[in-house]
Formats: C-alpha cells, sequence, structure tokens
DNA sequence: TATTGTTATACTCTATAACTATA
DNA sequence: TATAGTTATAGAGTATAACAATA
C-alpha cells in the first residue's frame, strides 16, 4: 500500500519544478537553432537580448536578469566584446562594470529576432495569444511569489543559506 | 528609432523562453536545498520521482520524462545503483536497460518528499491552489503545441536536425 | 567594512559521434 | 537494418571560495 506521502504526491505531471523544465526544454528546442546558427549560446544571447532593451547594463543586473552567476558573465562578457558585440561604458562607480550592444551588436540582434519571430508568432498562434499571455502572467507572478517566501526566513527549511555538506 | 523587429519584440519579462528560465531558477532555488541535503543532485532526484510512480522504468522512457540525455543517464544509472537506491529489472528484451526503485530508494523518495512537502504547500497557498492548477496545465499544454510544431517540418526554420556550424 | 567583479577550481550537465549488443 | 544503450570526449554551465579594487 502506498504510503501517505506518495499518496498525497502531485503525479509527475503535476510537479511544478518538472513542468517548468520540460516546457522549456521545448521551447528551447524550437529556438535553439537560431541561436546556434548564429554562433551564439543561450546565456550569451539572453544577455544581448536584455541589452537591446536598456542602453546600459551593469554585470550584478544582467546576472539577475539573465540567471547567469558572475563567474559565467565574465566569460560571457570576454566573448562578446571580443566578437565586437558589446561594449564596456564609463561608469560613476568604477566598480560596475556597465557595458551596451555595439553596432554590431544590434545588428545580431535584430537578425536573430527577424529570422525566429515566425516561429514565435506561429506557438502563439497554435497556442492562442492570450492563453500564452496567462501563461506568462503566472510564470512572472510564481517568480515574485517564491522570491518572497525565500526572503522571509519563517519556513521549516534544511540548511538554506549555508549549504549542506558536499 | 527603434526598427520594426524590435518594435514587435515583446519585453525582456514577455518573453517566454527567459520567463520560463526565471520561474524555474526560482522553484529550483525553493526545493533545491532538500535535494541538496540528501547528497542527491536534480536530475538524480527527478529520476527516482519518476521511477516512485512506476513499477519499474526504461531508460528511453525516464530519458524522456525527466528531460536528461542517455549518455547522462548512464552516469545516474551508475551513481544510484551504487548507492543502491535504484536496481536493475529483468526485461524480455535485452536490449533494454530497465530499473526500478529499492526499498531503500523508495524511503529516500518518502523522505524527501515529507521534508519538502510543507513547503509545496505554502507555494500553493500564497501562489492559489487553483491558479497553480491552471499553470501546470498551460505548461504541459505549452509543451504539447511546441512539440506538435516541431513535428510538422513545414516552418521556415534554420538548418533543424542536422546542427549549424560549430 | 561592504560591495562589485574577477580568478581559480571542481564538478556536473550538455551534446555528438562512435561503438556494442540485441531485435 | 533499426533500435537501445554505453563509452568517449569536448565544451559549457553551476557553484564556491578567495581575491582585488573601489566605495
Amino acid at each position: 500500500m502506498p504510503t501517505p506521502a506518495y499518496k498525497a504526491l502531485r503525479k509527475f505531471e503535476k510537479s511544478l519544478p518538472i513542468a517548468l523544465l520540460r516546457s522549456r526544454e521545448a521551447t528551447t528546442r524550437l529556438f535553439k537553432p537560431f541561436i546556434d546558427s548564429h554562433d551564439l549560446t543561450m546565456p550569451q544571447w539572453r544577455v544581448l537580448r536584455a541589452l537591446a532593451e536598456a542602453d546600459a547594463l551593469d554585470a550584478k543586473t544582467l546576472a539577475e536578469r539573465c540567471v547567469i552567476l558572475p563567474p559565467s558573465l565574465t566569460r560571457i562578457f570576454r566573448g562578446l566584446t571580443q566578437r565586437g558585440l558589446i561594449e564596456q561604458v564609463e561608469c560613476n562607480d568604477a566598480r560596475r562594470h556597465m557595458v551596451r550592444l555595439t553596432a554590431a551588436g544590434r545588428e545580431m540582434f535584430e537578425t536573430v529576432v527577424q529570422a525566429s519571430e515566425p516561429s514565435y508568432s506561429e506557438l502563439a498562434e497554435a497556442f492562442g495569444p492570450e492563453r500564452l499571455d496567462t501563461l506568462l502572467d503566472l510564470l512572472n507572478e510564481l517568480r515574485d511569489t517564491v522570491q518572497c517566501m525565500l526572503d522571509a526566513p519563517e519556513d521549516a527549511a534544511p540548511v538554506r543559506k549555508v549549504a549542506g555538506r558536499r
């Protein structure tokens, strides 16, 4: 007989972490070819995309917004700078590494966007534009909700900040 | 003036791949400590979780269901077997590597589930149980929709199966 | 003293191709 | 001949700690 914990458990498809992973995997498989064909990695592309909406951003902001750890971001900066897609920007606070797109970087961004836009439109149409919008809202609100839980140290979680053994 | 492609583009927060990534990152940060504290990796945990709902599964099924590539799965099998959490099961088709949880594996599964269930409940309550359910449905349907698009070779995508240069 | 970012390092996952065994 | 899985291997991401520079 199944134990209570097993019975209470949501089915595999109803597991939030797994559903997020599998949806992301499928979405990535759809769009990654467009990124690959321009010799960009997905994290590199997220950086270009974030910069395309801002004049310039610092490493900390990009790390948070693109879900990239600082050491990875350092390498990404190096790669994109060498290829002439981004450039450093002077900043009052000399500690901050601020970057922006170069003309070539913006051109690269536009090229990839134009190439992949049809697939995005096709997906939106197939899935339903309003449902896609609902999904996006729910995803962003879920993130906020989790963020709040993690900020409020009230739960019975295992060793949080100081990671366990390993 | 912004180019058409840029204007047509959804804002950063409205990008599906990025929204999925960021939501998953937050969710992972919430649950990963429970997995870590039992010296399991996330992929290992997904395998245990998938096996907990089935008597036995073969590598191909697990790879698809847990979003793990075959070579990774081979290593995961090795690790979980050495720790006595899974065991191989005889199969008619000698090519297939079928595995199931051992008693210790099921015990490990139950322990982790019981430890993390309070956080999941707290999240469900904070987010709204019915909204969480809607989100899960949308995620699973999104995956199906994308799957259909990828199966139907009709779009103007770049070199699909045969990856680009690299 | 706190913050920002880089370097160093180890480990894991990702991704392909080549190979073996079985059907 | 096709399928299932393993091995080999290269590369990229993940994660921490330690360090340098600046505030």
